[in-house]
RNA sequence: GUGGGUGUAGCUCAGUUGGUUAGAGCACCAGAUUGUGAUUCUGGGGGUCGCGGGUUCAAGUCCCGUUACCCACCCCA
């Protein structure tokens, strides 16, 4: 291998055509499904001024504190722009701008594309990675909480997934609660703050949250006893709780309540929720979501209730490839987009100019897949490059067929060949098509 | 940011205790009587063994450095 050859950055990949079947899959089952829910699709830049992020996401999340692949103002005074490391925050800004809060605050919208994250890579964790997510504005029903995490679920349900899934969800309260909370962790955690970790340490002040999902064993067993949130939440947060966990059990789904879900991001409100998948360990978790009842105000809007999801397509592949999904036939479809179809062939030279004429017919009849030899091969060498590449048809002209303007038409898994005249031609080969 | 592993043809890899012109399979190209795809057979192109330095009569093989990738931790998707 040349040393000097480019690759793609670290933490990127490339998709060549057989790669992109399967991703192929992914994107239309979403698009697919997004439909039945009745969610649109909506596109916002790939990069957004740093403030959107840093202030949405929260100063002192990892996201923004070390993740985010800035770019700092060109000159004195003009702006920073970061590529999103999320598609939530972008969407909600998508709305203000939009006039959406006045005009038409009800609106479902699902987002489809490429996220940035200056991590180091590891399995299942790229810098660019694709992310299938639902963003409902505009109502505060703990009912659509449940018709998201429903959503969700089908989606994996789609792609073959079975009982394995486990939705885990949680409360985080309205701020209010999480004030009076944080309050509380605060005092509790003081007294024996010398006895934990560093991070903790520094985080106490900052984020005192952040303790409560802190891994090292001696820091854990100190959170043992913390106050919950759950004795602090008020009258209206916990029944949008209970009412979200029993809308969700009416429709046939288990969640389990996990006051462990923190989720990593300063926006969430009252729901919040992960869909894991067991069996990959420490990163089980393929989507994420919740409630940030408060984002619209924050990016600008008049206040504006919201709940949403995110799906990583990267953990969701590694998912699916333990489980041997998908089944093959959900993948056929599109891979026979890689395959010809119908391959002209050339007997000699002279017959070159007829091909590529036939060729052009045959695509402007609409007729899928057709190709033909450019590197000037033998017939013996076209018809195994016909084969090689999945042709059913291949459509010949010698010196002969053209003396009786007719095509040769072969089938490719019978070997039957016949001579058809040009003006059967079309019918004649779209017949052989349908076998 | 911390730690571990790996780096030989386009791909997957083999290369014995350091020893002569570095191999295989697959892929690719061409041919096996003149207009036809299986299998088979024959031939061919392609590698300064990631890079730099060191040890040695001699290094793909040992040592050091460096770089890239992979994996784990942190965190997340």
């Amino acid at each position: 291998m040349a040393s000097d050859a480019y690759q793609s950055p670290r933490g990127t990949r490339d998709l060549l055509p057989e790669e992109l079947v399967r991703v192929r899959f992914l994107e239309e089952t979403a698009r697919d499904l997004a439909r039945t829910f009745h969610y649109q699709e909506i596109r916002t830049p790939l990069f957004e001024e740093t403030r959107l992020f840093s202030r949405s996401l929260g100063e002192t999340s990892d996201v923004v504190d070390k993740e985010m692949f800035t770019v700092p103002p060109r000159v004195e005074g003009s702006l920073s722009y970061s590529f999103r490391p999320e598609g939530t925050a972008p969407a909600a800004r998508a709305y203000v701008q939009g006039g959406c809060p006045a005009s038409a605050p009800y609106q479902k919208w699902f987002y489809l594309g490429p996220m940035f994250r200056y991590e180091r890579p590891q399995k299942g964790r790229e810098r660019q990675f694709t992310q299938f997510g639902v963003e409902a504005f505009g109502a505060n029903s703990p009912s659509l909480d449940a018709e998201v995490v429903d959503f969700a679920l089908r989606f994996f349900e789609e792609l073959g997934f079975g009982a394995e899934l486990e939705v885990r969800v949680n409360t985080m309260g309205d701020p209010e609660d999480r004030e009076r909370w944080k309050g509380q962790l605060h005092d509790y955690f003081k007294p024996g703050l010398s006895e934990r970790c560093s991070d903790c340490q520094s985080r106490i002040e900052r984020n005192p949250f952040r303790l409560l999902d802190c891994k090292v064993a001696q820091c854990q067993k100190l959170n043992e006893g913390a106050p919950s949130l759950r004795s602090e939440l008020a009258e209206e947060s916990a029944a949008h709780h209970a009412k979200f966990v029993a809308t969700l059990e009416a429709l046939g789904r288990t969640p389990k309540d996990d006051p462990g879900i923190v989720r990593g991001l300063d926006y969430y409100t009252r729901t919040v929720f992960e869909i894991h998948y067991p069996p990959l360990g420490a990163r089980s978790a393929l989507c994420g979501g919740g409630r940030y009842d408060g984002l619209v105000e924050e990016v600008g809007g008049t206040p504006t209730p919201a709940v949403g999801f995110a799906i990583g397509f990267t953990a969701t592949e590694i998912a699916m490839a333990e489980l041997g999904l998908p089944k093959p036939e959900a993948l056929e479809p599109f891979q026979r987009d890689l395959q010809t179809q119908v391959y002209c062939v050339a007997v000699s030279e002279e017959d070159r100019l007829a091909t590529t004429q036939l060729a052009s017919q045959l695509r402007a009849a609409r007729v899928q897949g057709v190709d033909l030899d450019y590197r000037n091969k033998s017939v013996k060498a076209q018809l195994k490059e016909a084969a090689k590449s999945g042709a059913r048809v291949v459509a010949l002209i010698g010196p002969d067929e053209r003396a009786a303007s007719c095509v040769c038409l072969r089938n490719m898994r019978t070997r039957d060949e016949k001579q058809v005249p040009e003006s059967d031609l079309l019918t004649e080969l779209l017949a052989l098509l349908e076998e």
